[in-house]
DNA sequence: CTATACTATAGACAATGATCGATGGATGGA
DNA sequence: TCCATCCATCGATCATTGTCTATAGTATAG
């Protein structure tokens, strides 16, 4: 999965693209982007992270509440970065990671065309 | 899948549930509803339904758009409809589908919690 | 410099799911 | 009644993916 998953969404966002019909290769990037969202731990991370103060966290401190692996922790926050949903900054030993602005908007408006 | 996933969803409608800690359980269901939409034919299913006149039509017309096989099709349908995205209704050998009121504006609201 | 702490990667495994061909069930037309 | 049409289900196959243990890569502390 590339870093320009999110762009490329981010490109059809003007038209929701559900009030009509959906050309074969936007279908397949929108869903690529949803697949992202749609696992419980990667839902619970965004939770967290949006959470923390300052809207921050580093990966130690995502392990505990979760209850699984630390691998498996840093393999999520991996998708979710590749995917444009996270940014991730490097301090040290710690990584931050912290919520990528405008992504879930995004998802919406392709969702969501309103009323018609 | 039961037909409870997205009234159970519905009922996590009016807290946005990722401005904060997200529950294990109302992460997993928030997972498997994500999950039914984040497939390409599906999505374009929806489109098709949603764009077709007055917004129905039969599994018979949905095959052929998508180049896919009938019994994937018929699956895919399915799928939406256990999942309370679409509402079925039988009338002779056909088979009506339409799109299920306000199950996409459910999943926004969960996902996008406005500026915080 | 060595030990410890924090993360990410690699490899393996099991579970899930998307797809198809074949089939069954039900309805409408001749 | 018999056949054609429309749709859903079944069973099988193949790819994807979430998870783990083990390990490697860095950075800080003593």
């Amino acid at each position: 999965m590339r870093e320009s998953t999110m762009s490329t969404v981010r490109a059809l966002c003007c038209s929701p693209v559900l009030s009509g019909e959906l050309p074969a290769q936007d279908a397949q990037e929108l869903a690529t982007a949803l697949k992202v969202l749609a696992d419980p731990v990667r839902l619970r991370l965004l939770g967290l992270i949006r959470s923390a103060p300052d809207g921050r966290a580093v990966t130690r401190d995502l392990v505990e509440p979760l209850e699984v692996s630390q691998p498996t922790v840093s393999h999520h926050l991996g998708v979710l970065f590749d995917a444009g949903f996270v940014e991730r900054e490097r301090d040290g030993r710690e990584t931050w990671y912290s919520i990528a602005g405008d992504s879930f908007s995004t998802i919406c408006q392709l969702l969501d065309p309103g009323e018609d």
